[in-house]
RNA sequence: GGGCGCGUAGCUCAGUGGAAGAGCACCCGCCUUACAAGCGGGGGGUCGUUGGUUCGAACCCAACCGUGCCCACCA
């Protein structure tokens, strides 16, 4: 093998195997110095951007990051590569009770309360556990590889997006879509703070439904409850209007056991006669159907819990747990024979709070609300009329589902750690909301709101309020809308449609994205849910320690199409490790063999190997962005996977061997030129999803300064050649078909056979007899040559073999004979299909010609496994 | 309770009207000077079941079975 360098410059060195850890820090560290992922506001290039879903400021990368970041950095890294003036922006969620939920605890370790410090101190103290422990994530993000703009981060606590916070509260409560209302609300008793629908999941609990009689004689009517305890609290029964059984009771009163009040039995359409005894309690103050029914009939609302879910009327229950009064109220009821029914066991669905799984305790409060119904139809209405695109399409339906019913937005939070609301309550009974430029009313008597905004309130305003909104910055003309959103499909509701209905509203209609893509979540090799309790959960970070980041990435995004789960394992893992190495030893190859990018590329008297290669190479590349354009990026990874293991490295590197090592010197050149073409082709496309390795061998091979920036590859339509694509794939199935008779009749690799090959100039493949003789390990006949094997490839060529003592007749015979019946099955069943005048009669002409040509391809197949069979004699 | 998916090789998944694919796993043979994290070869599936539409169905339709997810104020 020839060793020719470029000149000028030394050979450059690769070690055997590719070591990740050694490469990629030092990659980042000099990608960030260099400022490659700035974006400037200023260029005139066209814009592409995308915001980072925040990370909670108490997260640390998890696999499901490591995926939704290496989506967000390929897409990046190729509009990046494409010319587009890229943003990607990075910054972090406040995470209100998720990080008041940390301090607390830190605090609960010394015996103390947030109350022991107050509210100033608190938040002090917050922000303090921020500077200090907060956002390890980001530093994270960096070995993952992510191509985020560092000078642009930003956090949904910082000082400018509180003014957005300020600014749209004030705008949405002067056009009266916020307001403060006393109504049921989701309390979480532990937090002790409100809790929107989306902070509260549903499970199947196991609960037990009682009967009680309410009344006696006549009068009697029975309910049936999960909670018993809410009976203190029922301020009526409820029937519907039509159920016969009832109708003499409807206007009378009837009286509560246990507690002596007398209650009115009052007609609501909205209870179903047929379930239970057609009978409801009606508890306002802790039910929403309840409250509800309350408001049509004018009931008053009895509170019975306080915060803590500590009951708070009646002697006997008094200072009761929610849980504690509840056997205790069917004890008590028993006790007066009120209980019917036995208790019988009844799952249903009961609210946990997300944070800390506690029951939620549905409560009568008064808090802020934003009124959604304007905001949430806008926001169904931009992916209805197509501005804004979701991939997958399917997941739209539910995005409909869910912003087309949507209730009002209860949005205060009984916290401290979040944006304050900016509402100041007077002597008298006046009510201001203070905007970010307003004077804050001063005078004795003026109080703030307690109360904190949702943390998802100022997260719905972060494809804006990022880029400087209110205000009228150059990034904001620039890169609003942003480009695509990409997050998972189970904060599709949670968060998307929120951005949705703030982006729409605040940026007067403008979507804040075109696309949403929303990818799946990340799943063992089984499928199954990663959970801690299970044992199954991987760590990216340890991972990117023993296999690399780009082998880490190409793991997540070998599975991540649109909509769909990504499982992963760690023999996968290793399958993307060894990926990596196999790019780093076929550029090892070229740099040994002289492979160069510089000069043009040679148009003249290239072979139909290297013909055939570029030839490959431009159907990828426009494969490769079609995928990317549909955000198929697993697709796009497995296109990558196999044009660079099967094409270029088992058969175009195997080509170009002896040319490489033979003496036309400029036929050398020529392929030189064109495997350094491929080589660099090659690590540009898969830039995007590998990018410390690609940047590793590019900028070796190339000697140029970085991949980050060069070019995307383009299709060039006058490189591509169907004839040598042709021709290359008959020399693939010859060797194929050789090296297969070899291995069947074990004769060893290394052994060399002496063969004669027929039929090369008919079958188009006379210039190519030493590479397929190189490639089979075949040597030419010499004078004692005697064909004891005789073997036709099916493209009309065949192949006599010496292979004195190196063959087993018998088992080649039981394998051709198998290969005839097999053809002679084809064949009959080609034969009647094309004899059945339905088939030609009715299906399409091309159609047609396909079993025909099966059909040939059958018989051929027959003859040449009988001219094999003969030879075998 | 309502809605949306899925069921293809041992595992994870592509394929969505023209006669079944990949990765890993498995079997056989190889340290053939880019790579043993490798090379060459191979076995393996009546495409959940049953009907229907069609010349033709993994693909379209219906029902059923299995399975997953989302939403949900029938006590």
């Amino acid at each position: 093998m020839t060793d020719t360098p470029r000149p000028g410059q030394a050979t450059p060195e690769l070690s055997a195997q590719y070591a990740p850890g050694e490469v990629e820090q030092r990659r980042y560290e000099q990608w960030v110095a260099d400022g490659l992922f700035k974006a400037d506001a200023g260029s005139d290039k066209p814009p592409f951007s995308i915001v980072l879903p925040p990370p909670n400021v108490t997260g640390s990368l998890h696999i499901g990051h490591a995926l939704d970041h290496s989506v967000q950095d390929a897409l990046t890294r190729r509009k990046r590569m494409q010319g587009y003036e890229t943003l990607w922006l990075p910054g972090m969620d406040h995470a209100g009770i998720a990080t008041q939920n940390v301090v607390e605890r830190q605090l609960a370790a010394d015996g103390l309360s947030r109350h022991d410090l107050g509210r100033e101190a608190f938040v002090e103290r917050v922000w303090q556990w921020k500077q200090e422990s907060g956002g390890k994530i980001l530093g994270q993000m960096t070995r993952l590889g992510d191509s985020v703009d560092w000078s642009r981060e930003r956090f949904t606590m910082d000082a400018g997006l509180s003014r957005a916070v300020l600014t749209i509260f004030k705008r949405l409560f002067d056009d009266g879509l916020i307001y403060r209302a006393e109504r049921i609300i989701n309390w979480c008793p532990r937090c002790l703070t409100a809790l929107s629908d989306i902070e509260v999941e549903h499970s199947d609990d196991d609960g037990e439904l009682v009967s009680i009689r309410y009344g006696d004689g006549e009068n009697a009517i029975v309910v049936a409850t999960t909670r018993a305890e809410t009976m203190l609290g029922d301020t009526a029964v409820a029937v519907h209007p039509d159920d016969e059984r009832y109708q003499h009771l409807i206007g009378t009163e009837v009286e509560l056991p246990l507690t002596g009040r007398r209650i009115p039995i009052v007609a609501d359409a909205h209870v179903d006669p047929a379930f239970g005894t057609g009978a409801v309690k009606v508890t306002p103050a802790h039910d929403p159907n309840d409250f509800e029914i309350g408001q049509r009939h004018d009931l008053p609302s009895l509170t019975i819990m306080d915060d803590h879910g500590v009951i708070t009327v009646h002697g006997p229950f008094l200072g009761l747990d929610r849980f504690e009064a509840r056997p205790a109220v069917v004890a008590a009821l028993r006790a007066e024979g009120r209980i019917v029914a036995e208790k019988r066991p009844y799952m249903h669905a009961v609210g946990h709070c997300s944070r800390c799984n506690t029951t939620v305790e549905p409560r009568l409060s008064l808090q802020w609300f934003v009124r959604t119904e304007p905001l949430a139809r806008a926001a169904g209405d931009a992916v209805r009329d197509g501005r804004v695109r979701v991939e997958p399409p399917e997941l739209t339906k539910r995005y409909f589902g869910w912003v087309d019913n949507m209730h009002d937005w209860c949005i205060s939070r009984q916290l401290w750690w979040g944006h304050r609301i900016p509402v100041w309550y007077g002597p008298n009974g006046e009510v201001v909301c203070v905007g970010p430029d307003d004077e804050v009313p001063a005078g004795d008597g003026w109080t703030q709101d307690a109360d904190v905004l949702d943390t998802w309130f100022s997260s719905a305003l972060w494809p804006f309020s990022t880029l400087g909104w209110p205000d009228e910055t150059p990034d904001l003309a620039k890169f609003y809308p942003t480009s695509v959103l990409v997050t998972g499909y189970d904060i599709l509701f949670f968060w998307v449609a929120r951005m949705m209905m703030f982006g729409l509203y605040a940026m007067d209609g403008r979507q804040p994205f075109d696309v949403v893509m929303l990818h799946g979540m990340v799943r063992d090799q089984y499928g199954k849910k990663m959970s801690k309790s299970f044992g199954n959960v991987v760590d990216p970070l340890d991972w990117i320690e023993r296999f690399g980041a780009d082998a880490t990435r190409f793991t997540l995004l070998r599975g991540a199409n649109p909509g769909a789960d990504v499982p992963v394992s760690e023999e996968w893992v290793q399958g993307a490790r060894n990926f990596a190495n196999k790019l780093w030893n076929a550029t090892r190859y070229g740099l040994a063999n002289g492979a160069t990018v510089e000069g043009e590329l040679p148009t003249e008297d290239l072979s139909t190997v290297d013909r055939w290669i570029l030839s490959r190479l431009q159907h990828v590349i426009g494969e490769v962005d079609q995928q990317f354009e549909a955000f198929e990026l697993a697709k796009v990874c497995d296109t990558l996977y196999h044009f660079a293991w099967d094409d270029v490295c088992d058969w175009y590197l195997e080509l170009t061997k002896p040319v490489l090592t033979g003496d036309d010197e400029a036929a050398k050149a020529r392929t030189r030129r064109v495997l350094g073409h491929v080589l660099e082709s090659l690590q540009r496309l898969l830039h995007p999803i590998m990018p410390f390795v690609t940047e590793e061998l590019w900028t070796t091979l190339t000697g140029r300064p970085t991949v980050v920036r060069a070019e995307w590859p383009t299709p060039d339509k006058e490189l591509a050649d169907d004839s040598a694509e042709r021709e290359v794939e008959n020399l693939q199935r010859v060797v194929t078909e050789v090296r297969r008779f070899r291995a069947d009749q074990g004769v060893k690799p290394a052994q060399r056979v002496v063969a004669r090959l027929e039929g090369l100039a008919a079958a188009g493949l006379a210039a190519h007899e030493g590479l397929m003789r190189s490639l089979a390990r075949l040597d030419a006949a010499g004078g004692d040559f005697a064909a004891t094997a005789k073997l036709a490839v099916g493209v009309g060529v065949t192949v006599e073999l010496d292979t004195r003592g190196a063959i087993d007749v018998a088992a080649e015979r039981a394998r051709l004979t198998k290969d005839q019946a097999a053809a002679e099955k084809e064949a009959a069943q080609c034969r009647a299909k094309l004899g059945n005048p339905a088939f030609t009669g009715k299906a399409p002409e091309a159609v047609v010609a396909k079993i025909r040509e099966r059909l040939e391809t059958a018989e051929a197949d027959l003859a040449r496994v009988a001219a094999q069979l003969e030879a075998l004699q």
